[in-house]
DNA sequence: GTGAAAGCGCTAACAG
DNA sequence: CTGTTAGCGCTTTCAC
């Protein structure tokens, strides 16, 4: 079986415990350096590698943290499981990842996976709106790092400066000439919809165009449902609208399928702008302007946060990462009925 | 803290060995239904959950698998992690993700992940054509499952029937009537995209189409390559191919693009069907027809058969995936030039 | 400087 | 049927 420390000091003739003290580089005892030595050289020998399980029982602490997320099959929360894969190895954590859907009323996952002492802590990534979230979070007693969305009772949440996001969309729009500027809304009540809702109006406002809610539809983040409101609203208008920022991007593909449908060129009819870059945007025809959010980011910052929490250090409650940069592609352009 | 079985015995005036017994609910050995009753409603009262990390060191068993990606940010890989999460969870077994990138050369993480006992078993989903996983299994001491490909040496792996995919994408463009059918292939060497080749030759040749090696371009799996090839394919053609088959979604997706900045109309002139379905096939204009694939059946089975390998049952070793369906969209259509 | 020993929470013989 | 006991491999006080 696997080497363990006392086949080390067997071999080295010590004691276990002088191994233990060179292995973890105390500082308070010292070793002497002959014997220091002659430990590490039996070390590699046997490569010995320290049973992690025996170490977490011991300090009551596994140096696991999990994440929780609603989904994995979107590239959003794939990227954000990356970057805190990342920071995490790199910080000496194995990530356990866990799934929780919202149908799967799965109230007790945290407090499973905690009280089982899996875990030192817990990343949540959270859905726009899931309510259910904060009740669950109650009786879980290691720090928990809330990701994509402020909840105010909790002591650490990273997320995206959404409402700055929308404004550079919208700024660009309005920079090439468009004044209506249709918005495609995310779910009503979520925390990025929200803001991004907030951050089309005030550019809007702060330019002097005027803000007709007639031009927001609420349409989630489906691209199926953009598809259906595009063309419904298109179909209904009497002066057809010169732009499209949609919260998402698959939102914002799902209108560009409806434009082409009916036969509307992009970017010479209408320009289309949408949040969240992805290799994805490069497929679109034409390729897709967007608004490229720091989601990789997002989930390394969260779990630096976490481990600091973990190692007693203070961190900022609130960590909000500004969007990396405007996208220009294809889909936007000037407007020409301007 | 959180409770123990010493609490719990110690509530129920009992010793900590009957309580395991009965948690595990131990069948050789016979507990009074009274102190079982006892102690259960005592476990329900202190809401007692028995410490994962102490039963690993015990039983020198984690109860947790590792599965390890080449990459998070690609819609494959992460249906095959939301299937093997699944299964997992479904078992108790708890997952842990771990990355691998091609260019950073840790050829130690397998050993490293397993020899620290974190965990029992290896789920390794390999790109198509890495060569030096092979290697980096020597000396791992736990069972490891393979998806995504066959590796001769290795005793489990969960793969796909790219052949037959390939078989069913072709057959359908030929059904339509086309002859000149262009293959964006996947990289030379790579498992699949070797598969996916034979698929289409043997397709062609059975139905009497004659299959022309010139027709077959290898551009790997990103979209920008695929768009590159089909642009120089489509304008140093003397007769204009009217079909191509993509070995990959992004493939598929990269040549349509190429096709609308052309001006050539799908699928009017040009028809394209892609392997593997996904939610941004719904996107594209037009809706792509393509070959969906069992991605998340393959992790499932994957830590199906990890897991009868943990508790000592037999398990095939080779696992075959069928291609799900054909999922006939509005980017192919019948031959025009027939 | 180094060794001895206790114990993290649990399971599994072995007694009784 | 239930209790006693010996560790799993490690860290950490306390001796010497």
């Amino acid at each position: 079986m696997a080497t363990t420390l006392a086949d080390v000091a067997r071999e080295a003739g010590v004691d276990i415990s002088t191994v233990s003290r060179v292995l973890r580089d105390d500082k308070t005892q010292r070793v002497a350096a002959r014997t220091r030595q002659r430990i590490l050289d039996v070390v590699k020998k046997l490569n010995y590698q320290p049973n992690a399980v025996a170490r977490a029982l011991r300090l009551a602490r596994s140096r696991t943290i999990g994440i929780v997320v609603p989904q994995l099959d979107n590239p959003v929360f794939a990227e954000i499981i990356a970057g805190a894969e990342h920071a995490a190895a790199e910080l000496g954590y194995s990530l356990l990842i866990s799934h929780r859907t919202r149908s799967s009323d799965d109230s007790d996952l945290f407090r499973r996976l905690v009280n089982t002492n899996r875990v030192d802590g817990l990343l949540v990534v959270s859905f726009d709106e899931d309510m259910q979230l904060i009740q669950d979070f109650q009786g879980v007693e290691v720090p928990i790092v809330v990701i994509n969305r402020k909840i105010e009772s909790m002591s650490c949440c990273v997320y995206h400066n959404s409402y700055k996001a929308a404004q550079l969309a919208t700024n660009h729009l309005i920079d090439l000439g468009h004044r209506q500027i249709v918005h495609l809304a995310g779910r009503g009540g979520g925390f990025n919809a929200r803001l991004r809702w907030n951050g089309y109006r005030d550019a809007l406002t702060l330019r002097g165009v005027p803000y007709d809610e007639a031009l927001v539809r609420t349409v989630g983040y489906a691209a199926e449902d953009a598809a259906t409101a595009t063309r419904v609203l298109i179909e209904n208008s009497n002066v057809l609208p010169t732009a499209i920022f949609a919260a998402t991007f698959l939102t914002a593909a799902g209108a560009m399928r409806s434009l082409h449908e009916m036969g509307i060129p992009m970017p010479d009819e209408i320009s289309v702008v949408g949040i969240h870059d992805a290799e994805f945007a490069l497929i679109l025809y034409p390729t897709l302007t967007t608004v490229r959010m720091p989601n990789r980011e997002m989930g390394r910052r969260a779990a630096l946060a976490l481990c600091d929490i973990l190692s007693g250090k203070n961190v900022d409650s609130e960590i909000v990462l500004e969007p990396e940069q405007l996208m220009l592609r294809n889909s936007t352009g000037p407007c020409r009925q301007g």
